[in-house]
Formats: structure tokens, C-alpha cells, sequence
RNA sequence: GGAGGGGUCGCAUAGUGGUCUAGUGCGCUCGCUUGGAAAGCGAGUAAGGGGUCAAACCCUUCGCGAGUUCAAAUCUCGCCCCCUCCGCCA
């Protein structure tokens, strides 16, 4: 959410935003039903302050009775009735202000490159040398895993429906591993480390900005709880309603949690294996910083840094894009996706989004902080993703494959696998 | 799934329909006092919205929401959360 002054003083900024953003926006609605909001509101206030006196005044001269009481009663019914009137007037018009208000884009930043989709996004550095499948083994992930007897997908549907499926053996142990690998670097780097809730409250899913966009994405459960596609949602509700000290940030969060999504309209993209699928897990970096655009600069730069590092680490060749306007969400100021490379596919795919987002979120949440000279402000919120599995294994083992079939398993990792390659039974 | 108790200013607590514009204590801030400090004394002490160049000023808020009433912290209903217990359970 944008502050509504904001948005009063910047019409053009907020139209331009809406339009990098594919957006479509009536901001001279908005700006209308602002207008009378503030008129009612003055309105209403003015009529309340009359009220209240005329209460007072009653209040006073208690003992009334006959027919002095009855006028006096008249007349605080009429105010009442006329309070009642512009409230009822207000109500409706700042329902449907409010309602807009959450489909404001934040702006995004100046690099932010113009482009419809994903395919618009610009590539801004690589890692690694990215061979095709030939050169390195000539296997794809899949006939790998089954072949090491790690997957199985057909049962997968069987038991969980489309896009269902099971790790085994090798690959659940490699998946702990990335995990817990994952976040022992994080601890490393100063994180808290979290195991955070899927299972979310509306509130959540709405102060993060998924919704009311992205409602049709998600699973709703019959208690109204909502199963969250990422530990963004939980951790950024950790902090809702909170006044948070400014000697307290940045809190840097790293949360591990299962994550689900729906993938509604998805029909026909990746529809064979782990890269899309209902049910997934992640840890995920997430940190509140100082309402200043260099803080979120910086730590936007650090959590991309971190991310790049566990794919060097894991030998994974990679690519950096910087996403363009209409890849970006509607709270994202700007946004780095790293792409791991998929030698079987002869390109990159994404593994991690680095995004920050201002105080857009932290203004939905109420998340709070009193600055150095007892100044309220919002913080700013940034996230990233650490390491995303199934999904992660793709690149993981193609890269990692050897001509015999076995896939080596990266030094750093080692002592989380307790070998240093699965080898073939 | 069931039974009961509770949620008031940063903290503690008072308040069961009208002077609550929420009292008191603690904490905190400032001042007086002091050689300095403590104690004591005095004043202040929130968030959101409207308004304004900024202020003054005004409105709202006693877990959240709705209702009854001229008037709600107080009465009614729904919801959320916390505590105690029964049941079920990894």
C-alpha cells in the first residue's frame, strides 16, 4: 500500500507505475473518491463534536423530567440520526477507497527495465560455465533419479493427484541436506532461523500482497485459512502490528516451512517432473530494514549475494536477470531472479527471487519502528529465496552428473550428506 | 469436540449505562531542589485520521467487529487471542 498522500502529490509517478506494471488502474477515481472521503470525514467529525456536547450537557443537568427532558432527548436524537446518515455515506464511500486502495502499484525503481514478461528480463552477470547435457554426462535429472531409484512420479499422481510425487532414498537425503546446509549458512551470516507456520490467516496473505491479486493461486482451507506458497507470508506476519527500535534492525530471518500453490492456469508448462509442482518446500531469506531506499538497496544486493553464494558452492551455473516492469508483483520495487542452468533444457530456469518492496508491505502489516528521534515509521521489507526444493534438484543433478552416471556431491555439502557422490546400486 | 475464566494508557490495577475528556501506582521525560546524586515536589507522557507551509485545533480508539440507547470500557450478539480443565491426538 501506498500512502494516500503519496499518491495525491504524485499522480503521474503512480499512473507510470501502473503502466510498467501491466497494470490497469482508474486513479482518477480513486483521487475522487478521496476527495469526498475527506469531505464526509470533515463532515461527520463536525457533527460528532456537536453531538457530544449536547450529551455533556445533558449528562449535567441529570434530573430532568416531563416535558424539558423530552425536547432535550428530541434533540440528541435528531443529531444522532444526522451522525448516522453521514456515517452510513462515508462507510460505503471509504469501503470502495479502501478496495483500491490495496490494487495501488508500489513505483517501481528507475533500472527497472520496460517489458510485457518474463522473457523481457535482462541478464546482468553469470557464474559457471553452462555446458549442454552432452558435454557433461548426457542425462537429464529425471532418468538420473530413477535410475538411482529417487523419485516416483507415477504413484505420485496415484496417491496426490497431477503433479503429485515422492522422493526416495538419495534424493531425500540430498534434500535435507540442501536444507540444512542452506541454513547453516545463513546462520552464519547473522539470520534468525525460523520453521514458520504454511497455514495463515487472510491478514497475512493480504499485507504481503498477494492478495486480492493472486487469490486463485492459493489453497483456502475449510477453517479460512489460507496454505501460503512461502514463508514470506508467516514471517512478515510475525512483526504485524508492531513497533519494532530502530537499534533492533535489520532483523534478517531465514525460514524454512513446506509451500503450496495451486498453479491455477498453469495447465500445459512444465506438466513432467519436480519444477512445478502443488507441494514444495523452501527456506527463505527475509529482512526488515530502516525506511531508507539505501538500506534496501544494500540489503537487496546481500540477499541476492547469498543466494548466488549457495549456488557457487553447489556448482550450480547460474544467470542474474533483472526482472522487467511487467514481471514484477505489485508491491516490488525491483527484482533480481537468479536462474540456475538446466543442461537438459539448454537454458536457464528460476530457482530464487530477490525482491524489496519499501514499506509497501510493512504499511498493510502495521509493522513499525521508532527511528533515532522517536519518529514512527514503517520499515522496509525485502525477501529472497535460499533454496527451493524439489524444484532445486533439476539443476542441482544434471550439473553435478558424471559420465558413469554418478552425481557428485559438492565439498560444502558434504558433511550434511555424509558422502561425497550417490553412486549407482 | 466440550466446560469455565479472562483481554482497560509502556507495565500493574480501578472502573457494571451519563461529570470517563478513563482514575491511581510504577516506569519514562522535563523542571524545581542539590556541591553532585538520591529522595521529595511540580508538569508532561499513546496511536490512527482530518486539518495546516508548519502549528493550533478537531475526530476516532478500553482485544476486533456489529447491535441496543439520546448516551457504552460498562448491556447484547459474532469473532480473535490468552489461561484452566475434559476428550482426541503426532
Amino acid at each position: 500500500m501506498l500512502d494516500i498522500k503519496f499518491i495525491r502529490e504524485n499522480r503521474d509517478l503512480v499512473k507510470e507505475a501502473a503502466r510498467k506494471k501491466k497494470i490497469k488502474l482508474d486513479l482518477d477515481r480513486l483521487m475522487a473518491l478521496d476527495e469526498k472521503r475527506r469531505k464526509l470525514i470533515a463532515e461527520t467529525d463536525e457533527l460528532r463534536k456537536l453531538h457530544r456536547e449536547s450529551s455533556a450537557e445533558t449528562a449535567r443537568t441529570g434530573g430532568l423530567e416531563g416535558i424539558e427532558k423530552d425536547k432535550i432527548i428530541i434533540k440528541l436524537r435528531e443529531e444522532k440520526d444526522k451522525i448516522s446518515h453521514k456515517e452510513f455515506e462515508l462507510n460505503a464511500v471509504e469501503s470502495e477507497f479502501d478496495e483500491m486502495m490495496l490494487l495501488i502499484p508500489n513505483i517501481p525503481d528507475l533500472s527497472v527495465p520496460d517489458g510485457e514478461s518474463d522473457a523481457e528480463n535482462l541478464e546482468i552477470r553469470t557464474w559457471g560455465e553452462p555446458k549442454p547435457l552432452n558435454a557433461i554426462g548426457g542425462k537429464d535429472y529425471l532418468t538420473l533419479m530413477k535410475e538411482h531409484d529417487m523419485v516416483d512420479l507415477e504413484r505420485g499422481a496415484k496417491v496426490s493427484g497431477f503433479r503429485g510425487y515422492f522422493l526416495k532414498n538419495d534424493a531425500v537425503v540430498l534434500t535435507m541436506a540442501l536444507w540444512h546446509f542452506t541454513l547453516d549458512e545463513l546462520s552464519k551470516r547473522g539470520f534468525d532461523l525460523f520453521a514458520a507456520p504454511s497455514l495463515v490467516r487472510e491478514e497475512n496473505m493480504v499485507g504481503t500482497g498477494w492478495f486480492p491479486q493472486s487469490k486463485n493461486d492459493v489453497y483456502k482451507t475449510q477453517d479460512d485459512l489460507y496454505l501460503s506458497g512461502t514463508a514470506e507470508v508467516a514471517m512478515m506476519g510475525y512483526h504485524a502490528g508492531e513497533v519494532l527500535e530502530e537499534k533492533d534492525l535489520p532483523r534478517k530471518y531465514a525460514a524454512f516451512s513446506p509451500c503450496f500453490r495451486r498453479e491455477a492456469g498453469s495447465y500445459g508448462k512444465d506438466e513432467k517432473g519436480l519444477y512445478r509442482v502443488h507441494e514444495f518446500y523452501k527456506v527463505e531469506q527475509i529482512i526488515l530494514c530502516k525506511s531508507d531506499h539505501q538500506e534496501s538497496v544494500k540489503w537487496h544486493e546481500e540477499l541476492t549475494k547469498n543466494s548466488e553464494e549457495i549456488m557457487q558452492a553447489l556448482r550450480i551455473p547460474y544467470h542474474v536477470v533483472l526482472n522487467c516492469g511487467g514481471d514484477l508483483g505489485l508491491g516490488q520495487v525491483k527484482k533480481y531472479d537468479i536462474e540456475g542452468w538446466i543442461p537438459s533444457e539448454n537454458k536457464y530456469r528460476e530457482t530464487h527471487s530477490a525482491s524489496y518492496f519499501h514499506d509497501f508491505q510493512a504499511r498493510r502489516l502495521g509493522i513499525k519502528y521508532r527511528d533515532a528521534e522517536g519518529k514512527m515509521r514503517f520499515v522496509h521489507s525485502l525477501n529472497n529465496t535460499a533454496i527451493a526444493t524439489p524444484r532445486f534438484l533439476e539443476s542441482f543433478i544434471e550439473n553435478n552428473q558424471n559420465h558413469d552416471g554418478s552425481i557428485n556431491i559438492p565439498e560444502p555439502l558434504q558433511k550434511f550428506f555424509g558422502a561425497a557422490k550417490i553412486e549407482k546400486k
